[in-house]
DNA sequence: CTACCTCGGGAAAACGTTCTCCGGAAATTT
DNA sequence: AAATTTCCGGAGAACGTTTTCCCGAGGTAG
């Protein structure tokens, strides 16, 4: 009773392994005397097939490896969420990989996952220069869509918020809001969400008000950077504080709380992602929304229409880049200074 | 190019497939020579064994399934990331998944990870008692170990917080800083994190004053119920909110402050798990902290050391029941009302 | 009546490992 | 010196599928 295999069922039915696979996979047409027959034994016997068995054969595991750099990072567990969903409706199981936010460990992760034959990699990057060559070679055997961050031009299919227009959408609030001096607490690297974020920023602020200086600081993406960015910006006194993330903006709200600053009434707060904790802030933090369902589903999209590796590696197929619009999420830390609460407010 | 093989390796080496596989095994000795002629061949080609054949034939995938209520739970994401590490450095491969907090979808998901011939499973039920019956079978299946929250006695070997020892240490924190007037803000459902947890509550309170009156609300673990249950209880005036998790703390701790009161000179609030988000708060969060790694550990070691599958179902193998002790986080949200600085406060 | 399809079904060859036999050579024992 | 053990290595059978052949029966067309 251990194990039902193909051969029990034939033997139960009557026929041979090969219709009892017939049968079972639809992969042919089979008499309908001899169809009920089967599917009734391998109910009776309770048959599952053995995927492994099945994966050997047909050279295709039903398996994608997911990899990322961090799952503590309060932004990837939605996306893990939607991933997981998509793929699983598929009937494709997810190998998780977490890479501890090292280059090195990315690598041993995408070889260990290599090995086991996925048919696919959904992958988020650590780093956008110092992932890329592990990156190119596990593209180059099998499907990969990189996800939330890139890796450089042309090296796969990715897909990932817009965040020029994200951080547009932040700097046009403010300065309908009234804020006139604000400044950027960013990270720094070579991440492609860091360097996009800030670019953004930059060119933005400067389109807003050539003339007003540019104050800048750079870290990295973690709620202790936000408490230190404060403490280096704060003597001069900005109405606003735009974080490239939730974290940032977390860290820089409670350091400001500390000094005793009044947000949102002296200085607006505004982050970045949309992360659940973005919400619990006090006062609940202004930030982009990225779309994280249809960042999985296009994902998974982008998988399903990636033609499986090519035999011959011939002419360079060019790579898809799928970029979404992010939504600006306005809550309580950038409300007018006036006290006018704005309706798209959300408690 | 695409594919090496043990054939191919052997006959770049010369000598038969048994051989290589011998070598690069280690499954029995080999001739110097011969061996070093393979170990030569097998670089060159950038051999990488094939994990499905192997699999199939040995009737292990080196895999372990994975399956959570919901990783969006802030409590999750930090023990995967032990998890996957743990195993990981054995050579084992994690299969994820997320059963959106319903007992139908895991058990969808736990069957499709049993038709994978995952060696072994680790989950976290999503409910004590609508989960006790596919865990059940599956346990009878393969290895076992249940996290953090238990599915009925004698189901499966598990591994979790010594909940009550976690409870009293905060009733104990409370009455030594002067609170009288507790009141607890819980789970309902049969969860066992939910029902522990109010247990040791009641049996708490009720030791350190057996004369006051019991005040206990019972909700989810969310924080909407967090902010609810506040309006719920407020009116009572307790100095203290004990709640189940820090969710539901951070809920409360909202809604405390939107009431105006004045946290901790009036009331204190604590919460459970120290989750990201509890150092956060403001004040941050007096929690219990999980030993998440030891639970991670734990874990893994119990699966190491279950024996494999029981070739025929003997007699009932008693289950193994790890406790891990706690510990207190004590932060802003429970200092003392007279202001007084508790040393082992953190910031 | 012969020739040619179609249709349902079986035998058996893959897929890439591991592992059990087996056999010969060398080393050890009697 | 014969008998036994040890040591290395190869042939080939699994593992449980899928898939390619091939075959016979029945139908239709020439």
């Amino acid at each position: 009773m251990a194990e039902v295999t193909l051969r029990d069922v034939a033997r139960a039915a009557g026929c041979s392994v090969a219709t009892v696979s017939r049968v079972l996979a639809g992969t042919r047409p089979v008499g309908a005397e001899t169809a009920r027959a089967v599917r009734a034994a391998a109910d009776r016997l309770g048959y599952r097939p053995n995927e492994v068995a099945r994966a050997l054969r047909s050279r295709s595991t039903g398996t994608v490896g997911l990899v990322l750099p961090q799952i503590t990072n309060p932004f990837f567990p939605s996306l893990v969420r939607e991933l997981e969903h998509a793929l699983h409706a598929e009937g494709r199981a997810v190998l998780l990989a977490d890479c501890d936010d090292d280059p090195a460990t990315e690598a041993t992760r995408i070889a260990a996952l290599l090995d086991r034959r996925v048919d696919a990699l959904l992958l988020i990057p650590v780093d956008e220069r110092r992932s890329r060559d592990a990156v190119a070679a596990a593209a180059a055997r099998v499907p990969l869509v990189l996800l939330d961050r890139g890796c450089g031009p042309g090296v796969a299919d990715s897909v990932a918020v817009d965040n020029a227009a994200g951080m547009a959408l932040v700097l046009e609030h403010l300065a309908a809001t009234g804020r006139r001096r604000p400044c950027f607490v960013g990270a720094a690297g070579t991440a492609s969400a860091a360097v996009e974020r800030r670019v953004a920023y930059a060119a933005g602020a400067a389109a807003l008000d050539p003339a007003a200086p540019q104050r800048t600081v750079l870290g990295d993406f973690s709620v202790e950077w936000g408490r230190a960015a404060v403490d280096r910006i704060w003597s001069a006194r900005p109405d606003a504080v735009v974080c490239a993330n939730d974290l940032i903006a977390a860290g820089a709200l409670q350091r400001l709380r500390q000094l005793g600053a009044d947000v949102p009434g002296e200085v607006a707060v505004t982050g970045f992602d949309d992360v659940p904790l973005a919400g619990l802030a006090d006062p609940a933090l202004t930030t982009v929304r990225q779309p994280v369902a249809e960042l999985a589903a296009e994902a998974a999209r982008l998988l399903a229409h990636r033609p499986a590796a090519a035999p011959i590696p011939g002419p360079r197929r060019p790579v898809r880049t799928v970029r979404l619009a992010p939504e600006l999420v306005v809550r309580g830390s950038s409300a007018p200074a006036d006290g006018g609460s704005d309706p798209r407010t959300t408690p």
